[in-house]
DNA sequence: ATCCTTATTGAAAATGGTTTTCATTATCAT
DNA sequence: ATGATAATGAAAACCATTTTCAATAAGGAT
């Protein structure tokens, strides 16, 4: 069944509502902004992009809309060392293919890849029942994260 | 080859001179104390572990030593969503046993699990082996993380 | 449509883990 | 021992994120 992200329909607005919250126009343009970027971006870098039709929207709007998405499980959120969370729709709610990441502790530099996903997958259905059966956890997000040197850094360091 | 913890031989002494650092009373106590935990620590927690036999250690040295210690690879810094970072030896430098992470969104507990660890392990080095070729990165940690809701929370959600 | 309750919001202030600063001390090659 | 300089502690600064609080908007009931 494929996500249907408009108005109206069982997507974005149904979740809001079928959880006790309601649906406003921050929390569109929010969403809005999340679905069309191919990056994942911070609180601040959606405030910005937000700023420019919506200057009324502000940064507080911004972090709890985030903290709602992420609490429904439609947003993950990223943390790549620098001080500040990343936000990325889930892939589930994403045009993005799946993906994960891999982070560069020098420069800071992250890079999607989508290599080795079918085994990963795989594992992660066969993890995801045990653990869930095992510990009772109602699993809601998966990451996996490589760090190290890239390319360039590598080469930098004597 | 077993790892040598101790004073003197290739071990984190080594690691700290062959790095160009030099090896001090403080660095060994924290290391010591991250040593024989079996539980992931914020700074924090270490600054008074620390502090008990060592009080004129400062907690602005404990974050300097983590530091250096997560860039070297010896130690894996997590965040697992409250707001400090949690420390723990890395794999290759602990007695625990490989593990991942399984984190409450809402009650914040972290559970350690060690099942289905086989074939992740395979599918890590196989992934790594890939990426460290094709993107040219030199992987010093790997991170999986599962979130969500956990038994209980699980449950008094209605 | 109009009320009314209450969730949502923006601006400003507060928070608090982590970093910086800087003068002092410890390490270690010579 | 000596000197160069890395490491340290205390206090101050930093800054992403949260909290506060009064004003506003959503949406069910009327």
């Amino acid at each position: 069944m494929p996500w249907r992200g408009g108005k109206g329909g069982p997507g974005w607005e149904g979740h809001f509502r079928g959880c006790g919250y309601r649906w406003t126009v921050s929390r569109e343009v929010i969403i809005e902004v999340l679905s069309s970027t191919r990056h994942h971006m911070s609180a601040e870098d959606i405030y910005h992009a937000v700023h420019k039709d919506y200057p009324a929207i502000g940064l507080t709007t911004v972090y709890r809309t985030l903290d709602l998405l992420v609490d429904m499980g439609l947003v993950l959120k990223f943390d790549f060392g620098d001080k500040r969370a990343r936000y990325e729709l889930a892939e589930e709610f994403s045009t993005k293919e799946h993906h994960h990441h891999l982070v560069c502790n020098r420069c800071g530099r992250v890079i999607d890849y989508t290599e080795f996903i079918d085994d990963e997958v795989e594992l992660f259905k066969k993890t995801e029942k045990g653990l869930s059966k095992k510990y009772g956890f109602q699993i809601k997000s998966r990451m996996i994260q490589f760090s190290g040197l890239c390319g360039n850094c590598n080469r930098e360091q004597k």
